[in-house]
DNA sequence: CACGATCGGCTAATGAGATTAGCTTTTTGG
DNA sequence: CCAAAAAGCTAATCTCATTAGCCGATCGTG
């Protein structure tokens, strides 16, 4: 018997297979060695358990996003590097929206995925002192931020929205009402 | 052994006991049995399985969350409704983070949370009209206003903030943001 | 190159939870 | 008072997560 080669990294990768494919509630270990074509009990040798799983697929997903954003943000500022860091945001939502309402089941989060989190508080940050916000005033800003982003996203991810009707046109308003909000804050 | 007088309510109730009294993830019918003094398989009398209990569970709560907002809402108007509302909005979730946390779980919604879940829809737009909002614009501004409540709500909730910090500051700003963005909508 | 330690995979076993089947008793309508 | 529906219960099944313990594969070293 061969080994199959794994890694937590590869476990990881099975795992997000299994969510793009079967959508958050699929992410069972079960399906995960199945996919990574191994015996259940054998992914412990690269994870801990099922919930460290999960908050290693959170941390991988939360990569992913903040490369996106840190890229879209990238030699903008103002108005402009928040319309593209939120499009973008977006963009992965749509792309993989079983990917993002899969963070929603990573429970209590523990500090697995922090250094991912941080890197992608810090794109929001970096941003949003192009508004000359700092101290508190960026604080309550990035939280405006981050509360609209990702109630629409999650909304928009697990069907929260009637119908998917004109959610693009939807989104470009809460850009204006995010963007004319931070510009009024501290001209 | 006298019955133990249960009804579909009645374990919902339970549910929601056993939702505040262990957070979101205890929400099993072994825990709401238990809690309702009863065996397992006689919850099935009342439910049909734990994804039926669970959107009861959501529709309950946004049945609670609609009678708030409604009152919250009545007697004003414009920024003085919308305010009102998301104070009101928050006050819940500060008052219950674990049933608000758990309205994540309930996976794919059916039809069966639609009634509770339109009439605190029905609320947004009553407010949302007082713009002057109407067609496509109060559909968009309704999605905005959604998505940043529920989205502070459910990183409140499920301890997405770092710091508890100063929580109440930063939604007071999103309050302002959101105010100002929908009375320049139409004046 | 041989060898022991470690690694990664496996099977077996346990235990929680959901769900179903089928039995019994309580209620209730007539 | 009687039959039928309602509401509980026990027993049994299934899926998963998790643990224990076995065994071959790999790797670093002498």
């Amino acid at each position: 018997m061969p080994r199959a080669g794994l890694s937590p990294d590869a476990v990881v990768d099975a795992a997000i297979a299994v969510v793009d494919a079967g959508g958050p509630g699929a992410l069972t270990l079960a399906a995960v060695a199945g996919r990574a074509g191994v015996a259940t009990p054998s992914l412990y040798k690269h994870v801990r358990n099922l919930a460290e799983l999960r908050q290693l697929v959170t941390a991988r997903i939360l990569e992913e996003l903040a490369d996106r954003l840190g890229n879209a943000a990238m030699g903008r500022s103002r108005d402009d590097a928040v319309a593209a860091l939120m499009r973008a945001y977006r963009g992965y939502v749509v792309e993989h929206p079983s990917r993002y309402a899969s963070m929603e089941q990573s429970a209590e989060r523990q500090h697995v995925g922090d250094a991912a989190a941080e890197r992608l508080l810090g794109v929001i940050y970096a941003v949003l002192r192009g508004y000359g916000l700092d101290g508190p005033e960026l604080v309550h800003a990035a939280r405006c931020l981050r509360s609209a982003v990702h109630g629409f996203a999650i909304l928009e991810a697990s069907g929260g929205f009637g119908l998917p009707e004109d959610l693009e046109a939807s989104y470009e308003r809460l850009i204006t009402v995010l963007t004319s909000g931070f510009s009024q804050a501290r001209v």
